[in-house]
DNA sequence: GTCTATACGATGATAGAC
DNA sequence: GTCTATCATCGTATAGAC
């Protein structure tokens, strides 16, 4: 059961170490941490992280990674499953709303993994790749849901690209707005009592703003 | 008309710094440019910027009031200017648009500012005092809005904390989505067309999410 | 107001002992 | 796998000439 997969010795400092690179980089971003940060906060030297990953752009690309499989694999089953577009875009976003909240630093890599994609010189953009990927995958999966409602009328008739920034936005900043964001609720953001009043908030929110209120009946 | 308030000789600098820190700070974020960074693309030695700001903090104070006083001078107006609310908001989200798409760096600054604020270390955080009580303004005025709309029954009944989050995000995030936002949109974003649809698309979003379509006639 | 020169701490990364 | 050096480089900031 816990049998490690290679002939490594200590597995685990990877998982250590990716968990506080994780907080820390959500934070303070790539350039704001340094691998001294990370070290000191792990419990290890600073050299030691560099015998686990080859070097800071790496260890973070695959903290991006991490985050993005993690929204994906809850995300993507929703919105590629069954029923129509307004239950599964429901559906997807409660789950979103879901895995934000559960680890506070997601929501904020996700918004960096959207904005900051020009922070690194080109050279260093295939390290990054998967992490593209995985945006582009789960933007495209949105964006199909979306084009569904449309064609089946379900929802009004918008620009798809729009909306599809439009709905991301509406619920991701939320959960990376920190200090400001709890200003502006009177309470801690990552309550329980405010992340499910924030779940049926935007869910309703975007809801109203697509389906069709003078839906004429028939086909 | 060009007398210098001042008794300095070169007042045309601290204007020229202050642009090119915005552009690079909208897109590398405090941490990830240096202050030579900046003096290489004004023409001027690294020195010459401490003479015109005490430190990198206060250059990036500044920078930072500048981007939200320009917002808020052509947004706040329209907030708590006449009308009803669905108006009031409709034109202010407008309005917003326009100033985020004229100039590139401001979407990106105003996420900036209303997510990294826990970046500076409390010794720091007086110097960024302006910037966080503009945002603070902003955004009361939105929420303002908000509740009168809500009050006088012309929105749906919401959480009034939530709704400001959700239609903050849904505007501004699109126009800080830079390279990620491009394949999205399959355009650039900042495209005169880009902009008018995007325009009308958020508008439409937001006041078919908020305003009561069931609406019963009467007071 | 701008420059050159410089102080000096922190950074990413490597080499090699244990 | 982790540590202690160590390196070259770059960071902010200052001093003083022009």
């Amino acid at each position: 059961m816990a049998t490690p997969p290679e002939n490594s010795a200590n597995p685990n400092s990877r998982e250590k170490i990716l968990d506080v690179a994780e907080a820390l980089f959500a934070r303070q971003g790539f350039a704001g941490i340094s691998m001294s940060d990370i070290a000191l906060r792990v419990g290890l030297g600073k050299s030691s992280l560099f015998h686990h990953f080859s070097g800071k752009l790496e260890l973070y690309a695959e903290v991006c990674e991490r985050v993005l499989d993690r929204i994906g694999e809850r995300v993507r089953p929703a919105l590629e499953g069954s029923g129509d577009a307004p239950e599964r875009l429901d559906v997807a976003i409660g789950l979103l709303c879901d895995t934000l909240a559960e680890h506070p630093n997601t929501a904020r890599l996700l918004l960096r993994a959207l904005v900051e994609n020009e922070l690194f010189p080109e050279a260093d953009r295939e390290q990054l790749e998967a992490a593209n990927r995985a945006v582009a995958e789960l933007v495209g999966a949105l964006t199909t849901v979306l084009r569904e409602g449309v064609q089946t009328g379900a929802f009004r008739e918008v620009s798809l690209p729009d909306a599809t920034q439009t709905v991301i936005g509406a619920v991701v900043l939320h959960f990376a707005s920190g200090e400001v964001g709890e200003a502006i609720l009177g309470e801690p953001i990552f309550s329980t009592k405010a992340v499910a009043r924030r779940k049926r908030e935007v869910t309703d929110f975007i809801h109203c703003a697509l389906v069709q209120h003078s839906k004429l009946e028939g086909s």
